[in-house]
DNA sequence: TGTACATCAGTGAACGCGCGTTCACTGATGTAC
DNA sequence: TGTACATCAGTGAACGCGCGTTCACTGATGTAC
């Protein structure tokens, strides 16, 4: 079957955006080829026309399938308050697949080679950069622990078994992220 | 070879030490049963003799394995900046195996079976109280935000590719673990 | 005290299985004549 | 306009490999007599 000139290109970003979500849900070693593939409509073969091999995937998914969740916060949050009210929803705790790619990910980022974790700081870089905007100050300092925070408190809002202790992180998360936009102490 | 009669048992705890320093290094899924047993000095077969499968150890790990963490962190933190100090000094972040399990596993554990969850839980919960009991005003949303910031800190300081960029964000996440463990905001 | 036997933690070959990867093939359609 | 051929994204059988797991076996030492 001859596609139309763009159709491979079509299927390389869909099996990204597949491998995107799959990887955020179970893990980069969670995930086999054939089982993504199926999950993309395809068959396992076809893989290798699009990536030279897993690794090759999990590198690409970093440096390139994370975009729109990116574009998706650094437009939801427009202020801080619209910040911690789009991260730190429920819904958000719910949806690993669909959700910060920094909490899913970062422990298992930790364990790939230098190129990934460079593509992976690029990303935090912009998203560092996008929380400083919002702040009165612009502080620098202020923007990474927030975010750090958002992080933390949506993992282990994940990982607990109680549901009422988890939404109490999450509410312990808002409260101290707003504490932290508006604070007066010095940085330095 | 006829052993004396604790032994099984030291082999037993000597399996789980292991697993609970791979696993926070390589992840649940990144160590196999033959790598870990060769790792404790010990042949593959001889695992079934002490864990009913890889994922029992798994289990066994989160509600046993941590222990001698957990207790590592009550009695180093005697006061906010102590607790600073050691979670967020750069030996800790370059230390997976030896480091917090939460920051190692959070991640992991959301995928895990209810049973493996209700046993983090409850070394979170402990965690979570021994801040509290280092608070000014034992806020528990408090010492929950201190704690997910923490996590959160040493995830990303792990996962960036960037030296100082990691450096920095240990020292952010620093100042504002002080400043909310000060700040006089109310948390309801 | 000496000998025969029981014990049982640990060994390592073997199992089925799913992994990542390769490759000869398919077949719908664009192109050449 | 009709026919022969080239193209190439996707197929699926097959590969070697390491996984988790099983099990018959080993062999040092405690126990029975």
């Amino acid at each position: 079957m001859r596609y139309d000139k763009d159709h491979k290109d079509r299927t390389h970003r869909h099996v990204l955006a597949v491998a995107s979500e799959r990887f955020r849900r179970d893990g980069f070693a969670g995930v086999g080829v054939a089982s993504l593939m199926k999950d993309a409509g395809l068959t396992h073969g076809g893989f290798y026309g699009h990536f030279r091999s897993k690794q090759a995937l999990v590198e690409a998914v970093i440096s390139e399938g994370l975009e729109d969740t990116l574009h998706h916060l650094e437009t939801a949050a427009t202020d801080i308050e619209s910040l911690v009210d789009f991260y730190l929803r429920p819904e958000h705790r719910e949806n690993r697949a669909q959700g910060c790619a920094a909490a899913a990910l970062a422990a298992e980022i930790v364990r790939e080679p230098k190129r990934a974790r460079v593509a992976f700081t690029r990303k935090l870089a912009r998203i560092i950069a996008h929380i400083r905007s919002l702040l009165p100050d612009r502080s620098e300092h202020r923007a990474q622990a927030i975010f750090a925070l958002l992080v933390g408190t949506l993992q282990l809002s994940r990982a607990v078994s109680d549901r009422s202790l988890s939404d109490q992180l999450l509410q312990a998360g808002r409260i101290a992220v707003l504490a932290l936009a508006d604070s007066r102490i010095e940085d330095t």
